[in-house]
DNA sequence: GCTTGCGCCTGAATGC
DNA sequence: TGCATTCAGGCGCAAG
């Protein structure tokens, strides 16, 4: 699932590829993609027409293409992609959105099988859209508060994970980086999160950050000149992953094996050993 | 304002 | 073999 390694590593092969060209035309392939844009797939793709695209920017798990002083807003949702590639190639499936350039060279694709991923006009929106002005600041941008954070988190009254996967608080984090950080941090995903010590909120960002850095490091080593790919189940992820999808493999740092627990209609994966669920409720 | 749960979506895997 | 069910999960939205 793109979450933010992955979608950095597009942004800067998009930066790469697309910034700075001029759009000839938008195809809407299919509905879905263009379901946030109110007044629909043909004003999308008309009023794109024509602008040129600046520096590509990136906030926790959305991307922006800056077109003028406005942006077009693109969401990788659980399955979307963003390619480059030859303008000729055949549509393969699943491709919802095509932009072609003035230049006449490789064309960019939004492919999603799932289509939980969009594509939005946001006026006004190059420096940061008002549609993602409530997602929080991710752990690596310099605007990124750690006090801050500490002071919010501490004051909700929820689980550790639930409130790390909660993108108003912190971005960029999704449902397998949020296991892997917690399994780094030794830290077991139902913790209270009010009762969080100010240091324990810095060891557990200080994993965030780790685990984002080597992911993105690795992802930056598989990634193609021409063809910008992220593919979750596959390449870097395998290799990197400590407890995320590995239920009943020894964990990388003790050696018991990791388990699997129900969390929100989905799984948690973690070391039962290195993330204890105390007995007595106290943590 | 905070917290929680639902619905969206498709294809692979699994069950009968 | 074929059909039905389950699972994966980010986000917008609504309800409490």
């Amino acid at each position: 699932m793109p979450e933010l390694p992955e979608v950095e590593t597009v942004r800067s092969g998009l930066q790469a590829h697309i910034s700075g060209r001029t759009i000839a035309s938008v195809q809407v392939l299919h509905p879905r993609v263009a379901r946030l844009h109110p007044a629909g797939p043909e004003d999308l793709a008309a009023i794109l027409r024509g602008g040129r695209i600046g520096d590509i920017r990136r906030r926790g798990k959305y991307l922006w293409l800056p077109v003028g002083a406005d942006a077009l807003i693109a969401h990788l949702g659980m399955s979307g992609q963003l390619l480059v590639g030859d303008p000729d190639r055949p549509l393969s499936a699943h491709v919802r959105a095509r932009i072609t350039f003035t230049d006449g060279g490789t064309d960019l694709r939004f492919v999603d099988q799932r289509t939980f991923g969009h594509l939005t006009f946001a006026p006004g929106g190059a420096v940061l859209p008002d549609a993602i002005a409530h997602i929080a600041p991710d752990p690596l941008e310099p605007d990124f508060d750690d006090r801050r954070f500490a002071d919010r988190i501490r004051a909700r009254r929820t689980g550790v994970k639930r409130a790390l996967l909660d993108q108003t608080l912190i971005s960029g984090v999704g449902n397998i980086y949020a296991d892997e950080s917690l399994w780094r941090a030794g830290m077991h995903w139902a913790r209270p999160t009010d009762r969080l010590r100010p240091v324990d909120v810095g060891r557990l960002l200080a994993a965030v950050r780790a685990v984002f850095a080597s992911a993105i490091e690795a992802g930056g080593t598989s990634f193609d000149s021409l063809y910008v790919h992220v593919n979750g189940e596959s390449g870097y992820f395998d290799r990197s992953l400590a407890v995320y999808g590995r239920v009943g493999e020894p964990c990388p740092r003790c050696g018991t094996p990791v388990r699997r627990e129900k969390f929100m209609n989905r799984s948690s994966f973690s070391c039962p050993r290195c993330q204890p669920r105390p007995r007595d409720g106290r943590w």
